[in-house]
DNA sequence: AACTATACATACATTCGCGTATGTATGTAA
DNA sequence: TTACATACATACGCGAATGTATGTATAGTT
């Protein structure tokens, strides 16, 4: 991941090519994301980003205009596609059942953060690592977007299964959604904050199925029980 | 709470008495806590808490030794009494049944959030609005303290859950705990990020049931359906 | 009544990080 | 080969925040 660029504080050295400009643009977000998950984006000065990514500071102006152009550039490395994953797994789920696509939908989203180490990193920034202080900060335009967006999704899924008359007679549809987020953003924090004890590397079936159990009646949770279906694949949708 | 304190900043007004200088210190750390809320613990200058609480930054150093030591009283105001409020509830709970505690437990726990204005305040500092730079920080060994001790009151729990045959036999000790403590981060997640559209003032007993409902195997739900106990009061302990 | 510790306010020195201005050597096009 | 744009490094000025040193008027004490 971390490239090293020999040479690069080099005052002898030769300009760099287009493609190493490139390189050496992604070096710098690789030491950013480093440094702000170590030390908190405000505590992690311009200085430090650069002398972990063998540069100076005049190279991040370059590439950057501040640091808040910065954080935006490495948010926007990776995306947190919740409404293509469910389009993405919609289409591996015969007959679309909105149960088996949530529950698909839960486990994906939490194998993730073991596989992806610089989204785990990002989340972890955005997440723990970051005071949010403006309105228009990029942190928080992305942390509420995904939030949004990602209760959206959920409610309509907790729609279709209460048309179905899958739900829990004590739910209503908000309350089904909001267990659900809640469980989800538990077990990112859970994960995030305290890796030691809670390990993501797990199967995370168990545990999703087991919140899905309290949300659904009887007749859904004995048609969920019945594991003639094999879980779905991990979609290329990075 | 936050007391205004006339003529603090005149100069050729008295030296404060003893209470006043008590009086001082609490505005100090009332005014520390909501400049903290809504800006971060490192964008706010102690110049700006002091402002806002109607003294100089001298005061301040009179009470704190810095702004380390200040937070540190700031948290130390609130105390997070997981294992105090195991052992209030058990007193209330006939016959100590361990599924019964661990609800009342839960809805305690959320109710809390939105009984306690200075709760919620401290918990969103130090849950969102504190990078933890370094290791000592005041805010890190609370939050591991309090995950620490949260887990092994509810794993303990859990345990006897398990040893009644209550527990859902497609889980283990460690995977049921892990799911409590995931839903109630989540849910602080939820109210404390989103307060707009996760309302803090609601019935919480629905949500945790749920959750519980797929913790457990069909002979304890039907013990935890026959509703005909009520739920326990609000212990006095704050 | 005098003295001392208290409870601050005020003033100052220092540090730190940011933004910008400038220098510089090379890639690249004409 | 010249000439300009690129991709940085270096140097400087600035404000903001911190910590400390000092001033000062009173509360409490003897």
């Amino acid at each position: 991941m971390l490239r090293i660029q020999a040479g690069a504080n080099d005052p002898t050295m030769a300009r760099r090519t287009k493609d190493q400009s490139a390189q050496t643009r992604e070096t710098i977000l690789d030491a950013a994301e480093i440094e702000m998950e170590a030390r908190g984006v405000a505590q992690t000065s311009l200085d430090r980003i650069a002398r972990r990514a063998q540069v100076t500071r005049g190279a991040i102006y370059w590439h950057f205009s501040d640091k808040h152009a910065l954080l935006e550039a490495m948010v926007g490395r990776t995306h947190l596609p919740m409404r293509d994953l469910r389009q993405c797994l919609s289409q591996h789920i015969p007959g679309n059942e909105p149960l088996w696509l949530l529950r698909e939908m839960m486990r994906h989203g939490l194998e993730r953060l073991g596989n992806d180490a610089q989204h785990r990193r990002v989340c972890h920034i955005v997440l723990h690592r970051c005071e949010i202080p403006e309105e228009g900060h990029p942190a928080d335009t992305l942390l509420r977007a995904l939030f949004e967006d990602a209760r959206e999704v959920l409610l309509s899924l907790c729609n279709e299964i209460a048309d179905l008359g899958q739900l829990h007679p004590s739910l209503s549809v908000g309350d089904a959604t909001d267990i659900v987020m809640a469980s989800m953003c538990g077990h990112y924090e859970c994960v995030l904050r305290h890796p030691e004890t809670y390990v993501v590397n797990r199967d995370w079936g168990p545990l999703v199925d087991a919140t899905l159990r309290g949300l659904i009646d009887e007749t859904a949770n004995a048609t969920l029980q019945d594991s003639t279906r094999t879980t779905t694949p991990d979609p290329a949708a990075l």
